[in-house]
DNA sequence: ACAGGTCTGCTGGTTGGACCAATTACCGAT
DNA sequence: ATCGGTAATTGGTCCAACCAGCAGACCTGT
């Protein structure tokens, strides 16, 4: 009673193609005519496959062109849930819980772990962030956020954490962009502080626990900026502004 | 300069009928025929706007039946992860340590949430590892095995907790396949015993303590079980990223 | 020889229509 | 009233043609 289509089948297979280095990133495809007859199904079933790979980012097809491999960037992957948190915010409480769960290991990993190199970037991106706190510059800021997490995760070295953390950072962009702009992004930036200052002294627990608070207060201004445009339930325009980059 | 495909439009639009309460879960859409027609557009660019929705688990097309919106639930945000999975070479290392990260707070958080159901569950699935174990089922107890860590991230009670971890299952599989006849299958089911039961007790830090103490056992385990079979040098792509910025 | 525009072929994007396959609803025979 | 088969409806697949954008060959004027 297995019912599977054509384009699904077409995908799997050529996912396989991705993975054995078969497909490199930067190599274009072959024509989707061409591509269509020699997997053996039509162009229809063929670009629907396609469809799906360059929503999850790993094509890039150019009309006139060609049809193109590239590396799914965490970004581009995920875009299309963010509006899913949009949506159904409960699962972005599900997500901030996620945080809470595994980003104060992270900052005791990133403690006990820490090098040269990631002390410097650390206080690379404290010093960006500061910059763009006193500049106002929001959008700034909400990517410096974005690049400090996923920094942590970079100096606790788990290429696991790092992807996922990764992946889930274009669905919490959703996130940050309706928190941020409610809490100070002095307190943001504080938060930041005291976490940075744990892990240069080497101290676990201490990064754990100052992540832990920082995530705690990120769902409390989440939670009060939902409740805030709740009441309105407009469906006329979106809420959100939309900063576009 | 931007190029917008009829099918992203069609996309936009649905979404924000989804958005509005103007499709609510559960309900049927209009056939894709009639659909296309008061849309304006082919039925082809009409099917790729569905089949993109749903990709993000929106919609739920039945073939002779129609199509239904659906709330999208932690399927579709595992979809990005099960799409790495597939074209990474992960590290065996960095996934336990993942796990032990992720999964002690896990845990703790199942003993806050436990429910009556979930207690069942529990025992239940604790008396059928012991048949298994009783039983010398290897087969069968490696997949209670998998069971078992998926229940509590479901007692856990959060989506986002529960599709990350059954979308690294399989990968885990590998690991439980060569790490779990060298533990003693005792160890393992006594191990989980002791979680249950710190979870039973609503002892949060025991129960983080208990699962911590299980997955650096695994580990181990997985690092001797390595260490015996010569190790084959697989080409893996350093995967690794640069600290930059 | 060179710079510029133009033409041509190839690419993905879109369309309409036809047919297939599964599901459902209906209607008649028992 | 129940069962069984048939027809209508729906999504799935395919085809052939055409549209639109791009890149390189080509031609032209200087």
């Amino acid at each position: 009673m297995k019912q599977v289509k054509i384009a699904d089948q077409v995908v799997g297979e050529l996912q396989d193609w991705l993975r054995s280095g078969e497909l490199t990133p930067g190599m274009r495809l072959p024509p989707e005519r061409e591509l269509a007859a020699r997997l053996g199904v039509s162009r229809t079933s063929l670009r629907d496959a396609l469809r799906q790979l360059e929503l999850l980012g790993h094509l890039d097809a150019r009309q006139g062109d060609g049809t193109y491999v590239r590396v799914p960037g965490g970004e581009a992957m995920s875009q299309p849930f963010r509006s899913l948190v949009k949506t159904w915010p409960q699962n972005a409480a599900d997500l901030l819980e996620f945080r809470t769960l595994l980003e104060p290991e992270v900052a005791a990993l990133a403690a006990q772990r820490l090098t040269p190199a990631g002390e410097q970037a650390l206080l690379g991106s404290l010093a960006r962030q500061r910059t763009s706190a006193a500049q106002g510059a929001a959008q700034g800021l909400i990517r410096e956020d974005a690049l400090f997490h996923g920094l942590l995760a970079q100096v606790a070295g788990n290429t696991v954490v790092l992807r996922v953390l990764e992946t889930l950072r274009g669905v919490l962009q959703g996130v940050r962009d309706t928190s941020l702009p409610v809490a100070g992004t002095g307190k943001t930036v504080s938060d930041h502080e005291r976490i940075v200052q744990a892990v240069l002294a080497r101290d676990q627990s201490g990064a754990r626990q100052a992540m832990r608070l920082h995530l705690n207060d990120v769902a409390d201004t989440y939670r009060r900026a939902v409740e805030r445009m709740q009441p309105t339930a407009d469906t006329s325009q979106p809420a959100t502004p939309e900063l576009s980059s």
